[in-house]
DNA sequence: CGTTTTAGATAGTAATACTATTTTAAATAG
DNA sequence: CTATTTAAAATAGTATTACTATCTAAAACG
């Protein structure tokens, strides 16, 4: 087992949570909270309490809730990132480094790699219902202009490069890539909670074989046209 | 030029806002008012301030902000339905009919059709940026018990069926249109605020000919397989 | 024409999202 | 070792938000 940290931007906190006890408690019983109460009921006052804090101390972390979100998400990109490379390091052939990133990507996230104080399966729950929150917002110019987004755009740009390998003459990867990646979230998501959005079951063990067979056919058919 | 009106859902007021005078403001400014501020930033205060009324009357047609968006957002999906069946009838073909949906779905709204006291082209916006919200929540299954998604499931539900009369085997239709109409919306939006996630350019005016490209390739070479 | 109903206004409250100031503790200098 | 600086964390606020309870005025009805 190997114990990850990451280096974030530096934009997204007054202080480095990752230095001190209480900026670890911060993210990991932040984690843990909005997955049980949702982003817009989680509180730094109730963060605090949890952990026996005070909000004051909490805001010496972090600006405001959303950028806390923004840095547990990128938290998780970062990581997908490089559990990306990992993956698909020393293969050569490109539709076979793509079948594995999907393969990566629709596999749930099990305790064998141990990202510091951070529960990974219980992120994983969080960039599905609210990673999209991070962006859809009326600052989205400037967050991007300080680069909060990188993670999630590194990604993105990774995969679309498989993507121009396999067919370097396919105009659209990285609107394909983009796509795909909100189905993967989407689709679980429908699943759980608006099943007539998808045809995809919802078992609290294994969606992912479908999920997978749903993505594999569009990308690849897409793809080679 | 038709006027409009739709039936929605009851569970989504107190009070029918399309039958005083009031409730018609409501509607008409809140589209205006969540455009420029963002629902985040929107209030029924500012709201009341703008109209002239108070905050405690706004809270007699809606029981809060979120079922207001809702409201705004099931009206933009009942009057695509509506537009959609326009535009598709009597036309045989399935493959002809999948290409008029998209046509008409990545087509810019025009002011030739007239819904009551909305803005169109604002209230397609705040689609783009809002809808979302609408669902990834806490209170989703209860929402949905209500019916409060049903307006955007018809019409998932109709594009599946197109999707299926073209290739009865295919086994994802509704997980595809519910990609496609994700990826339609989000196109636009990383085209305008985070370019790097799309292949489409923004432009002001035409945008579009490349997002029907982009998503016609997808929809049809994966159900044609 | 009086009474019920209902629309809308007034005046609150608890919680949220912060800030400014003070206290406490740790680090370094003499 | 103390004395002073520096920084972390706690205390105590404020403006705004998201509501609710109550009241008044006008329309609807018997």
């Amino acid at each position: 087992m190997t114990i990850l940290t990451f280096k974030l931007n530096e934009n997204l906190f007054l202080k480095d949570p990752q230095n001190t006890e209480l900026g670890q408690n911060i993210i990991s019983k932040s984690v843990e909270m909005i997955e049980s109460l949702g982003f817009e009921l989680f509180t730094f006052k109730k963060l605090a309490e949890e952990i026996g804090s005070t909000e004051a101390s909490v805001y010496r972390y972090f600006e405001n809730k959303h950028r806390l979100l923004i840095y547990l998400i990128d938290w998780y990109w970062t990581w997908l990132e490089y559990r990306l490379d990992f993956e698909i390091n020393n293969v050569i052939d490109p539709e076979e480094r793509l079948r594995k990133c999907l393969k990566l990507l629709t596999q749930d996230v099990k305790a064998n790699t141990q990202i510091a104080f951070v529960k990974e399966e219980t992120l994983q729950h969080i960039v599905m219902t609210e990673f999209e929150k991070t962006y859809l917002t009326k600052q989205v110019d400037s967050d991007n202009k300080e680069g909060l987004f990188l993670p999630y755009k590194a990604v993105c740009k990774k995969i679309a490069a498989i993507v121009l390998q396999i067919n370097p003459k396919y105009p659209f990867p990285h609107s394909l890539v983009s796509t795909a990646l909100l189905a993967l979230t989407h689709q679980i998501y429908y699943a759980q909670h608006l099943p007539s959005l998808s045809d995809i079951k919802y078992d609290a063990k294994k969606n992912n074989k479908k999920l997978y067979e749903f993505l594999e056919g569009f990308l690849f058919n897409t793809i080679r046209k």
